[in-house]
RNA sequence: GGGGCUGUAGCUCAGUUUGGUUAGAGUGCCGGUCUGUCACACCGGAGGCCGCGGGUUCGAGUCCCGUCAGCCCCGCCA
């Protein structure tokens, strides 16, 4: 049906005939003369009919082609005029003359635009989602699906080279009582029995560890019934990556090497290096346990300094236990009122109750923490002319949180240069366990996290001392994945469930099929799991996950083009031994 | 579950602050003219549940209450 794709002709196929097909892309009608743009997936390519070189029929059909018409056309590569040459175009070199065309299929008047004018606002995203493969026939859109094919085929090679291999792990699987909520799949064979999808495929792949696969990669779906945000998805792709006696440095080396490759495809600066980061470093210095790197700003402790100034607030938030930390803001004077408030309602809104600030205005401390400096606060805090000290005081779970938000507004305030174009980081040491609220222990990575050597003696006298070998692969702020060594002797995991706060036949019920597997010799393993659509939305620079996926879910996880989800009939939810009532 | 922003012609947006004649623009669409356009140009035309429901008012796109949807954020997401 065709000879060539549109976007790949040139001046070099001049004199000969081709067959093209594609969506009419555009239309001008100059009476005598008709010029087409024709697009496919290759490009766009400048099509003319006129009277002495299209047959009658040919113009005929010209004149009643609408925008996305779908048509095929035969004829010969043109070079056109000099002065009719238009430089902004691929193709802009050349035209093909139209001896033939047919009419493939017609199409309604787009709901919305695929071409758009410069300067047009994209429809809005309802619509773009409601009319997805209006949408997707955009190029911009095909270039970030095709850029992600093609991250995913290096992928696979990489890890082929490596000696990996790609297993496909069950997609019903059994609801698991750690982590997100599961999305669940009644049998219709066991009335009143469920399956789980897979929050990530973490338990096969130990299992494919202690069947020998030394080493598995699987490219694998995930899903998660939790509240969406711009970079979650309820089903979204890992690199899930799994392999038998390593060492973290053994995961680290292949996704650095992963990485690097996957920068290349993409054409991107973003190779090494790696920086290394334990998490109470990240927390102590960004207050974050994914902080952009790319910025120098960094969160110093001013405890002593300012606790000893005549202030309550401070003095008792140090009484308290509480520290003062703060981010001193080199030439941050010159930011107006209105600007720190917006930087101070970034630290509220991460939980902060307020932030403090002092200001430097030629030897003048100002602002409603400035004004309680000593004569020698100044100098004991290391402040110049011009700078601004944003504080808060508090215990460290309040004020980290609010100092990263900080830091990050002060960035975009200032307008801050980044020292670097992006930033590779892996945070490790993360804690074992976190303090669920409610004065028992939650995972904080997941249950499958081998203990630190070095802390394993604290597990029942202080568990929320204890760090995991567990670590996160941070890309310019972004976390892109998150992986960890993984207990391979029953009796530490069993120990660790029953730290969760699992009772013994529940661990037996809910674990027993990976403990029983644990005990019939496991290798020590580890692995990793990155996040597919999180990288490829990184990679190709899109603002939002929905960029690189065909067909995503809106923020409240509905499927706005095909409309799911969708009520079921009452017959079809007996023949499962559902019923269905009022939601909690 | 909570907070914020948005919803007006097929599409992108004005108009809402301060309620008042027939709700506008660009583009697209329909008809016409046009042989070198490429955001073609020019002439003419059609096109509106102002998201939905209720209220206040002589009168509501505009004010109030509720609700739905999209987006962003908090909770949540190992």
């Amino acid at each position: 049906m065709r000879s060539a794709g549109a976007g790949m002709v040139d001046l070099e196929m001049a004199g000969s005939e081709v067959r093209i097909a594609g969506w009419v892309h555009r239309r001008r009608d100059l009476g005598g003369l008709v010029f087409l743009d024709v697009r496919d997936r290759s490009g766009v390519l400048q099509a003319s009919a006129g009277p002495d070189w299209s047959s009658g029929s040919a113009l005929e059909a010209v004149r009643g082609l609408g925008v996305e018409d779908v048509i095929a056309i035969r004829g010969v590569v043109t070079p056109r005029p000099e002065e009719a040459r238009n430089p902004d175009m691929a193709t802009g070199d050349v035209e093909v003359q139209i001896a033939e065309l047919e009419v493939l299929n017609r199409a309604r008047t787009p709901a919305i635009p695929v071409y758009r004018p410069p300067e047009e606002e994209l429809p809005s995203e309802k619509l773009r989602l409601r009319h997805r493969v209006l949408d997707l026939r955009r190029r911009e859109l095909q270039a970030r699906l095709e850029l992600r094919h093609r991250l995913m085929l290096a992928v696979r090679n990489y890890f082929h080279e490596e000696g990996f291999v790609e297993i496909e792990t069950p997609i019903l699987t059994k609801p698991t009582p750690e982590g997100a909520r599961d999305f669940l799949v009644p049998s219709r064979v066991h009335p009143g029995e469920f399956f789980a999808l897979p929050q990530s495929p973490q338990i096969y792949k130990q299992l494919l560890m202690i069947a020998g696969f030394d080493r598995y990669v699987q490219i694998a779906r995930c899903f998660r019934d939790e509240d969406l945000r711009a970079d979650r998805q309820p089903e979204f792709t890992q690199i899930d990556v799994e392999a038998s006696f390593v060492q973290p440095d053994d995961i680290y080396g292949w996704c650095e090497g992963l990485m690097a490759r996957l920068a290349k495809v993409a054409g991107i600066e973003a190779g090494p290096p790696f920086t290394r980061i334990t998490y109470h470093d990240a927390m102590e210095r960004f207050g974050s346990d994914r902080p952009d790197l790319r910025y120098g700003l960094e969160i110093a402790d001013y405890s002593e300094v300012l606790g000893a100034l005549d202030f309550r607030i401070l003095q008792g938030a140090v009484a308290r236990g509480g520290r003062i930390r703060g981010l001193r803001l080199e030439g941050g004077a010159r930011l107006t009122r209105k600007q720190i408030d917006a930087i101070e309602q970034a630290a509220r809104t991460a939980g902060a109750p307020g932030l403090l600030w002092a200001k430097i205005q030629e030897d003048r401390a100002t602002g409603p923490l400035g004004r309680f400096f000593r004569d020698d606060t100044r100098a004991r805090l290391g402040l110049a002319p011009a700078d601004l000290l944003l504080a808060a005081a508090g215990p460290d779970r309040m004020t980290s949180p609010a100092l990263d938000a900080a830091r990050t507004a002060s960035i975009a305030a200032l307008g801050l240069p980044r020292a670097t174009g992006h930033a590779w980081l892996w945070v490790t040491g993360f804690p074992l366990f976190e303090d669920a609220g409610d004065g028992t222990l939650a995972a904080n990575h997941h249950p499958f996290v081998q203990p630190h050597p070095d802390d394993i003696h604290l597990l029942d006298s202080d568990p929320l001392a204890v760090r995991g070998l567990a670590y996160d692969l941070v890309y310019n702020g972004t976390e892109l994945g998150s992986g960890s060594i993984r207990p391979h002797d029953a009796a530490l995991q069993t120990r660790i469930l029953a730290l969760l706060g699992l009772e013994p036949g529940e661990i037996e019920t809910k674990f027993g099929f990976l403990l029983e597997a644990l005990r019939s010799g496991a290798p020590p393993h580890g692995g990793i799991a990155l996040g597919v659509d999180r990288l490829a939305a990184r990679f190709s620079g899109a603002a939002s996950l929905r960029d690189v996926i065909a067909f995503p879910k809106t923020t409240a996880a509905r499927a706005l083009f095909e409309g799911a989800p969708v009520p079921v009939a009452a017959a079809d939810l007996a023949a499962l031994g559902i019923s269905v009532g009022a939601a909690e």
